[in-house]
DNA sequence: GCACTATACGAACGATCGTGCTATCTTGTC
DNA sequence: GACAAGATAGCACGATCGTTCGTATAGTGC
């Protein structure tokens, strides 16, 4: 949520400001997963936001800057629908279970209309070195550090072999995710979803410790 | 191949309009995998294979034309440099293994610098309907095809288990051939592909018919 | 209620986008 | 070696890109 709070930006403090620039930014971070965080256009952000362009720029210095406030944005998005839904689910192999579910769940829900953000603007900026392919690259990490805690905690719990590394679970699982998302995406198939949650259990049930 | 020899074009024939086509589609296909395949300009283009824009036009009628051109120009590469070095390491569990490892060795040589060309461009063009997207689709469930077939076959010569489908085999090793891509292009550090690679092994390897 | 300032708009900018038209050179054919 | 056709360049077009400027509006703190 307050994850821009430390921005350079001096905080708005009108009630009018603040509703419009949570509007860009939900607009932003939707058309972004479809077009890209660079096909996104300013000028079509502002139609379909019905504002103006010049508009817009009292929110954001530059579009670099836009595209770094969509990032957070999303990312706090991205918490809200998965991450901390999949905490509630339990700790060790119950939170790596219930992390891949909930990030399953919230591409069938279309919480995005292009499929995962960060898998979406990823791949986008994955060759193109800056402050925008920095800070995806920084949640991306988050991300997986996440359930390489889960896989690690599962460990420690004894629900798990540790015969492996914690890192390779956490890298297996999410190659699965990675692929749901890419496949579920393209076709619009929940078949492609179904394929890598069989793949999970058989994963994660491979790795139980008998 | 001969993958485009299909299209409406009534194929150039003077040899000077041949060269200047090839390198076209060789900076196009490049270039794709880094800025896109709609981030591609015309002008970059013309810039980067030392012509100018309208010498381009004389070889696609349109933006859309070029891009379908420069897939099925991807493609002839990634059969050159993936599919058929694939097979010739083998058949069954060996051919499997082998475009896996042609898969992965092909990001390491960066025959592309952005990476696997289809998995770039796919998932620029998984959310956006069109021809182009048709075409990519195509040729990427062309892949899949041939990892379901090596399955199957491994399966028919009993060297993997029949007590999961070929399909299912096919998915978890593709997944963690778009992680490998994913990461690598992300951070550049070989360390991606040796965890997909001991993936790879440990998935197989749980398969195999003891 | 007043002053202050964040917010929003209209208009315009230089650059670049994809795309045609026309002329000039180059290659292959007879 | 002439001639037709293909290949390339120069130039210009309308549209759209991100961005800036000046100005009017409206919410907030005093």
């Amino acid at each position: 949520m307050n994850h821009h709070a430390d921005t350079s930006e001096p905080r708005p403090t009108r009630s009018d400001g603040r509703r419009s620039r949570i509007a860009i930014l939900d607009a932003a971070a939707a058309l972004a997963t479809v077009d890209g965080l660079e096909g996104l256009s300013i000028g079509d952000l502002a139609v379909r936001t019905g504002m103006s362009k010049s508009g817009l720029y009292a929110h954001f210095k530059s579009k670099q800057d836009l595209q770094i406030a969509t990032i957070d944005h999303a990312a706090a998005i991205f918490d809200a629908e998965v991450v901390r839904p999949g905490h509630a689910r339990g700790e060790g192999l119950a939170l790596l279970r219930g992390l891949a579910e909930t990030f399953l769940d919230h591409l069938e829900r279309r919480v995005f209309p292009g499929g995962c953000f960060f898998a979406a603007v990823g791949s986008e900026f994955d060759s193109r070195p800056g402050q925008v392919k920095e800070r995806v690259f920084e949640f991306i990490t988050t991300w997986m550090a996440e359930l390489v805690a889960a896989a690690a905690q599962a460990q420690a719990r004894g629900e798990i072999t540790d015969a492996i590394d914690a890192e390779q679970v956490a890298w297996e699982v999410d190659a699965l995710l990675l692929m749901a998302h890419a496949a579920f995406v393209m076709t619009a198939d929940p078949a492609a979803l179904e394929r890598s949650r069989i793949g999970l259990v058989r994963l994660l049930d491979g790795l139980a410790v008998r």
